[in-house]
DNA sequence: CATTGATTTCAGAAATTTCTGAAGATTCCA
DNA sequence: TGGAATCTTCAGAAATTTCTGAAATCAATG
């Protein structure tokens, strides 16, 4: 078996890469997704094609397209300068998980507004309209703290 | 139509409820799952019982049953004290939305250490090694933040 | 302790999601 | 502009998830 300076082998990050897609499936991506999204983790390269990712994940061109378009979309991946190339060639972006994360956010906002609707629905001084009014609070908060806690995750890194 | 002092209708609460299952199953929950969590936040009264949920949500017994285990096992709901009455009464816990935020830390965790083992897996002074560092140091940075965020939360509502 | 009514379990049905593969579109180069 | 290779689209197949409904279990009461 070929082993590197370090000891490592394909093996080793092929499994490690499925444990990342396994990860990322369980947190709602696809599995086809995941798995490219994780194929782009460990790629050897800096960019790689959607032919390169096709073959070493063994799913049809199909898949690999659906996928690119779809984290293209949510922004963890984008197109990569080429020169001289006739493939497209895909890279993680820059602060990837962040804007995973911020992602999230959106969901905060759907919960408040939920709640928020729920309020105006809901009578007063109802069982419901106290859940409700805590529920709002709580995702009110999140709304605002979320975001700054990322920026400063950012301002750390950059700084 | 029957309206109740705040002018506000069963079909109201009804569409609001829908509407939050919506949000609930966007999020992840599953349909009869997040329409049994709404129900239970728009509920008239403290608490309910499975045979109310499915009737009012024309849906099986069966149905109801696992999304009361569901909901009970992530800490969302809790049995309720019930005294003289034969069914089992359950009711929405305090504090039930921090919970549901604090179980996505589970989350980050896992993708923290998936990120830990890729770095293993791969070797030092390539591409691969040098996304996993920074998805490493994200996680990582969330999973620190994050529980505190939330307990900074807690503090400020029960202080 | 038997009866009655409610709840849970679970195998199979139904619905939904995801993937494939082939056809069509696109791009690049000669 | 023609040709070759790659990429995208999309209808149908496959896989997976979710729900139901009936049987089994359980708990309260007479």
């Amino acid at each position: 078996m070929h082993r590197n300076e370090e000891g490592t082998t394909l093996a080793d990050t092929t499994e490690a890469a499925e444990r990342l897609a396994l990860v990322l499936t369980q947190g709602g991506l696809q599995k086809s997704t995941a798995r490219v999204l994780a194929a782009f983790m460990f790629a050897d390269a800096d960019s790689v094609t959607a032919g390169e990712l096709a073959e070493r994940l063994g799913i049809s061109s199909g898949s690999v397209s659906g996928a690119i378009k779809m984290l293209s979309t949510v922004g963890l991946i984008e197109r990569a300068p080429a020169p001289g190339s006739r493939r497209e060639h895909y890279r993680m972006r820059e602060g990837a998980w962040a804007t995973l994360m911020s992602s999230q956010n959106g969901m905060v906002q759907a919960m408040f507004e939920a709640a928020d609707r729920g309020i105006e629905a809901a009578g007063e001084d109802t069982p419901a309209a106290r859940r409700l009014h805590e529920m709002r609070d709580f995702y009110g908060y999140m709304f605002r703290e979320l975001p700054a806690l990322i920026d400063r995750w950012r301002a750390e890194r950059d700084g």
